[in-house]
DNA sequence: TGTACATCAGTGAACGCGCGTTCACTGATGTAC
DNA sequence: TGTACATCAGTGAACGCGCGTTCACTGATGTAC
C-alpha cells in the first residue's frame, strides 16, 4: 500500500473515532484496531500520538476550507445563494453532520488543548470571510454585522443539531437560516 | 465539616477541572488533589467517578435553570426585557463565563456520555421555554420561531465566545442579540 | 456514671488495566559495484 | 549475473505511569443499657 494513502487511512481511522467517542477516546491502540493495524505500524507512520493528532487535525481545516472554497456561490435569489454557502456549514445530511460533528469535536478540544487552537482560529476566520463575501455579494447592507450574527447562528444551528438534544432538524435549520437572510438582504419577501 | 459541604467542596473541585481541562480531565486524584483531600475520602462521599460526575451534571443543570427561572423579566422597551433574558446565558462577564463554560463541556460530552444527556436535554428546553415566553411576552408575532433562532444566536455566540476564537466580545454579543430582537420585536427602531 | 458497641468521616496501600512510548526485530525491495 | 548492503514497511513485547476501584484500617462521636 501506497505510504501515503495508508497515511489517509490511518487518519480516517481517527475520525471515526472522534465521531464515536470524541478526541479524547483517541488511543494509539484503538487506532490501530479500528485501521486494522499493529500499533507499532501507527507509530511507523506518525511518531507520536500528538503528531497523529496534529495531522487529523490539518485534515478536518483543510477539508472544511475545501467545501467553503470550492463552491460557487450560484445564482437566482439573494437569500437562496447566501443560504447556499451557509448550508455548507450545516447538518443537514449524514455526511455533512458527520464532518461537522468531527469539526466541532477537534474545535472544542482547541479550548484546553493548544495544539487544535491554529487549526479552530483559522476555521473561525475562514467561515467570517466566505460568510460575509457572500452577503456583501449579495446585496446586504451591512455585511460584516450581518456575517458575525450568521456565523453565531450557523455555530448555534450546528452545535445543536450534533448534539441529542431537541435539534430543530434539517427543515427547522434551513427556515432558520432563511428567515434570517430575509431580515438582512433585499428582494426577500417580508415574512 | 458538614457533610453536605463537604460534597458541595468536592463538586466545586470538579467544576475547577472541567473548566480547566473538559470533562476529560476530572480524575479522582485529581479532584482530591483540588479539594485538598485524600482520594480515600472523595470516594467517601461518592461511591464512583461516575456518581460523582453526575453529581455535578445535575448541580450544573440545576444551577442554570436557578439561572433561568429566578430573575423578572423587568420592564421598558420590548427589545430590553426579552435581552436581559437571553444575556443570562450569554458569557458577558467572568461569572457567566465560567459557568456556560462548563455548562458547555457537559452538555458537549452528552454527546458520547449517556450520563449528560438527561441534563443536556432538559437544558436545551427549558431555555426554549424561557426564550419562548419572554418573546411572546414582548410581543413577538411568532414566539416560536423566533425562540428557536435566538436559542441558535445565543448557543453560537456562548459557544464562539467561551473559545479562544476570533469571539465579537461581550460588546458584540450584546448587539448581536439586539440586531435580532429589533427584528422580531415591535417598537425596536429600526437598524 | 461507666462500659460496650455502632456509626461514620477520613486514610492510603494495593489491584488490574489501558495508556504513550521505546526498542529490537523480520523480511521484502532496491541499489552499488 | 551475483553478492553485500541500505532502506523501510511492519511487528509486537516491554517499560513506567495514571487510572477507577477495592479494602482493611484509624479514630472520633454518639447511643444503649
Amino acid at each position: 500500500m501506497d505510504p501515503v494513502q495508508r497515511r489517509r487511512a490511518i487518519v480516517a481511522a481517527v475520525f471515526r473515532l472522534v465521531e464515536a467517542g470524541g478526541v479524547g477516546a483517541v488511543s494509539l491502540r484503538e487506532v490501530a484496531r479500528e485501521a486494522g493495524l499493529n500499533i507499532g505500524s501507527v507509530r511507523h507512520y506518525f511518531s507520536s500520538h500528538r503528531a497523529l493528532m496534529s495531522a487529523a487535525a490539518q485534515e478536518v481545516g483543510e477539508r472544511m476550507a475545501a467545501r467553503l472554497e470550492g463552491h460557487t456561490p450560484g445564482e437566482g435569489d439573494p437569500v437562496e445563494r447566501v443560504a447556499f454557502v451557509a448550508e455548507e456549514l450545516l447538518p443537514l445530511d449524514a455526511e455533512r453532520t458527520t464532518e461537522l460533528t468531527v469539526l466541532s469535536e477537534f474545535v472544542s478540544a482547541a479550548r484546553t488543548e493548544e495544539l487544535y487552537r491554529p487549526m479552530a482560529r483559522t476555521m473561525a476566520a475562514d467561515m467570517r470571510t466566505v460568510l460575509r463575501e457572500a452577503l456583501a455579494g449579495a446585496g446586504a447592507e451591512r455585511p460584516h454585522e450581518a456575517a458575525e450574527d450568521l456565523a453565531a447562528l450557523v455555530a448555534g444551528l450546528g452545535h445543536d443539531a450534533v448534539l441529542p438534544h431537541g435539534s430543530p432538524g434539517p427543515d427547522g435549520i434551513r427556515a432558520s437560516v432563511r428567515r434570517f437572510l430575509r431580515g438582512v438582504l433585499p428582494g426577500g419577501s417580508p415574512d
